[in-house]
DNA sequence: GTGTGCTATATCGTTACGATATAGCACACG
DNA sequence: CGTGTGCTATATCGTAACGATATAGCACAC
């Protein structure tokens, strides 16, 4: 995130929640502990600085080892995910459970994914419309596109379930 | 996993592999602890078992309060999904990256997915040839059906990619 | 008899986590 | 002027979870 601007680890937490959020979760637990020993080791530099309307921020912003040490972690295999979706399990072992019970969950979840494609469309808005030629915008627009295509999948599916849970028929072919 | 039929947790860890991978992982450091925890509150039953060509396993079943605890966590609301894709967040930076190195990273994920959609196929048809009559084959169905959707809508975004990395032009539209 | 490969349990050291405590700042409102 | 509210900001505690690996039983091959 230093590669964008100088921030606060509150700043990172911010911008991790509304730019990131759909890859990439992230905890004030695992960053300020993280911080301070990214400092320690001389990637990054934190300077106190006051803000109008606020407490004081340590203000961190990348040393040239630390853009070093970045490019390095750019070029290596990324780690393989280990998804955790308590509702996917939930429906899993479904056969214990009830249809009504499973197709509330659906509901609320279908819900969620709906608030978030309207969220992406702003995001897309805001980002095509100018704001400013920075060269990092193609790149935010196609991580927006894969969230964008995976909530379109997740959402027929909660439309899937939901027809299949009203009647006990034979399941979605492929 | 043990309303299926009692295992041990070396089992418990095999079907997560080979069922849940795609929405659940799972690891020995979680699971062998939660065993123990478990036995110790009465919800689950270890005992002792000989096995052939193999070293001597707990096999741990249900109790009745473990089957009613396992009800109550059915139909708790699910936790949030705290996605973590190390792939995508490189994406994300990649203004600082090469195409080249990026249309790398992206090709052996596409790779990846192409064998997990053929593995899906196997499941798919084992699942359907009968199989007995398990009440659970349709659940396990559907959550195999959502593995398709969303591995589809990842592989779309890696063709994408790779297009639009190929040449620098305007974002894929929506 | 020694090697290989699968089965099986267990734990170590580290990391990460959610939740919350603490507190500064600015403005609203009466 | 005082008090409340809400956002900003850092920090940490206790617990949970992690990957990796140690240890070892068993069976069969060669």
């Amino acid at each position: 995130m230093l590669t964008i601007e100088p921030m606060s680890g509150y700043d990172m937490k911010k911008f991790s929640e509304q730019s990131l959020a759909h890859f990439w979760h992230e905890s004030y637990g695992n960053l300020y502990p993280r911080l301070k020993r990214l400092a320690g080791a001389g990637l990054i530099r934190g300077r106190r600085e006051s803000r109008t309307r606020a407490p004081d921020a340590i203000v961190y912003s990348l040393t040239s080892a630390g853009r070093e040490a970045f490019l390095e972690w750019l070029d290596e295999a990324p780690e393989p995910e280990r998804p955790r979706s308590e509702l996917v399990l939930k429906m899993f072992f479904g056969a214990h459970s009830s249809r009504d019970r499973l197709a509330r969950l659906m509901d609320e979840r279908r819900r969620d994914l709906e608030e978030t494609r309207d969220r992406y469309a702003e995001i897309e808005a805001m980002l095509r419309e100018g704001l400013e030629d920075r060269p990092e915008v193609p790149f935010w627009l196609i991580t927006l596109r894969r969230g964008q295509l995976l909530t379109e999948a997740r959402l027929r599916w909660c439309e899937e379930c939901a027809t299949w849970l009203d009647r006990p028929r034979a399941e979605p072919p492929r």
